[in-house]
DNA sequence: TGGTAATCGAGACGGTACGTCCCGTCTTAAG
DNA sequence: CTTAAGACGGGACGTACCGTCTCGATTACCA
């Protein structure tokens, strides 16, 4: 993987100092001028680094940004257990809603999937940074659900993550960049009557 | 609006000839070479047209694909009436896949919305070229439903919408490039008994 | 010829402006640097240019650097006649010091050779822009001589012209920087005597 | 001097098997490439050698240059006596003739001419390695020579040895690659007569 | 005979410049 | 007044080398 440490060999080793420097000058680079216009060289500039220091560890700009995203949106975040699915969902939401206001995790997201439509292999990469840990996710969230007896085992928790992806994105990306109240309380409505088959919707104990 | 033909004044008038070359070009090289990496300067090039007189008719690059893109699907798109929701939406859904499989629509509202993140007055018209239009088609397939009796006359058809767009473009965009049978029953599933607030799915009817 | 006014077309026609500054940036840049170190980029900037415009009407360095020694020293000058082949000489001597002590025609001279050594096209530009000026010169001084019956109108005035730029940049490039009066009086005898064939040196009248 | 076997400290001394093949590289990237585009770089990855190592033993290119012209062009070579000035130069244009064209030794030396010009420590180096031992040499024959009385033992063989030195650069840098007979033979005369004030040009016996 | 200190290969580092692409503006001559 | 053509000043690209630096291994003197 990107941006791990390697261990081989008996030159220098990859520059820690450098390394954190670049990751932070591309957050703040990217917040200020947008994916599109974040250049390599103004994060190279900013944080007092050669481009080629960039261009040795990350084949181009969306490799940087997927490590990038990745340390703001952390693929292993655990939802703590409410006792009930919507709880646990809106839990989520809430924290994706934090994130997203609050960084430019979405900024970088839209930038990415653009640029993946034409770039194959980034695309692969993409789906395994976000699709694959969000839907990790979902279904430790369906199981605990299942477990308890709340919903039936079989319900497809992948297309209840996909679903739910796409709506924050819709929300984020083309709206308000809010998660306001109202519409976690419908989203989450939405998955457990329309895909975990749960009858009552149990949002009276959400948000 | 841009791209329409203007009337008055001495001298000639826009060349009608150009107008369509150029958005023929832009939709090749767009093809060709992804939104990002499309420049005005190709465009113009394969159009056998003047940059300046690109840059004559349209601000910028994304207000020249938010045109090409109200090509590629038009906002007027009447769905015909199946007699039952599900029946409706699976038809839009349908609609969506062939012209999101056949043409770079994909591709250009990717890179429409990451600019837009950026680009305020984008993000603007994206949402006037784009979402507005989607929810007009959802509100009248909902009205059909609540005057047949079929669905709550309060059900929320706007938060249908973008769940449905949302949904439709994460599969696009970061999936298989693909709205196959199983996922639009899913998904018209998911709508009709998650915001419709209907009971039995009438997935039976669909596809 | 580069640096022409070309007339065809019904674009843009070649900047006057940027021509003339380019030519001025580029020499105050060879004389600040050096040769090897008179960076494009610096010229550009100096010039007030983008780096384009040079890679528009000159292949690369040499080319421009060619146009440049072209204009310090230019190959038409023309000797007034003494009346003796050793004052003809030695007012050309006198001229050439003038331009190399003053200019850095010397510079850009041995630079243009050391480059010349490698690429090929530029050693024929080199010899076209230099060495044939230069002997045409000396042939016109040589046959004004043989006319008036001073020298033997055989003798080799080419081989003349090579010894004579020879010396000349040895002493510029690796000695002294001045063409003394010492070293002019020498250097017209040898070639009066060693390769004109006369016997008296003629060197009284010098100086 | 540089290139120098060390004496003194307690670690390992100077690798003799390191220098030689930077010095063996140079020369072959300096012949693939030309002086200006040889690298330091590629000479330490042709030699097998650190950058480092190339840097610890000279300041710079010209410095390393300077060792590899030397051991092309050996200061100390010795003309045998001919019994006569012109065969003695002619043996020494022949021999320079044979280097020149064999080797890349002119465009090592125009190269560090260029450089020269602006590095004045190097230029220095330059005349200490290039016109003293020449002018060494032109001096000894001279004086054989004089000792003979076939010369003026006034005659400037310092002067004499910069115009030879000057006509061989001219030819060999900007001309033909090539000292023919017929050059060598003029080239002579022009310093015997010129120079040493010689009537009868012995060019006889030359070749 | 085991420290110890300079050398070696390798190559990462902060930088400068390269030559190219494209931006959005401007200029020209033709219609 | 529009058009095709394309030059212009400018910004960024991704690459090549610069000269310095750090690393672990090797070597050869000196205690």
């Amino acid at each position: 993987m990107l941006g791990t440490a390697d261990t081989l060999g008996s030159g220098p080793r990859r520059s820690a100092r450098s390394h954190a420097a670049i990751l932070k000058a591309a957050l703040q680079v990217v917040d200020r001028r947008g994916y599109a216009n974040a250049s390599i060289e103004e994060i190279a500039a900013e944080a007092g680094v050669g481009k080629q220091t960039i261009y040795r560890w990350w084949p181009n700009k969306g490799a940087l940004f997927i490590e990038v995203y990745g340390r703001l949106v952390p693929p292993d975040i655990v939802i703590r257990d409410t006792g009930r699915i919507a709880g646990d969902l809106d839990a989520l939401l809430t924290q994706l809603s934090r994130v997203y206001s609050n960084t430019p995790a979405g900024v970088i997201l839209s930038g990415l999937i653009a640029e993946g439509q034409t770039a194959g292999a980034l695309a692969d990469q993409l789906r395994e940074a976000y699709v694959v840990p969000r839907r990790a996710i979902i279904r430790s969230i369906f199981e605990r659900a299942a477990v308890r007896g709340e919903i039936d085992p079989l319900a497809d928790s992948d297309f209840a993550s996909d679903l739910l992806s796409g709506a924050v994105w819709f929300r984020l990306l083309l709206g308000t960049h809010r998660l306001d109240r109202k519409f976690r309380r419908q989203l989450v409505e939405a998955v457990v009557r329309g895909v975990a088959g749960l009858e009552g919707s149990g949002s009276e104990n959400t948000g």
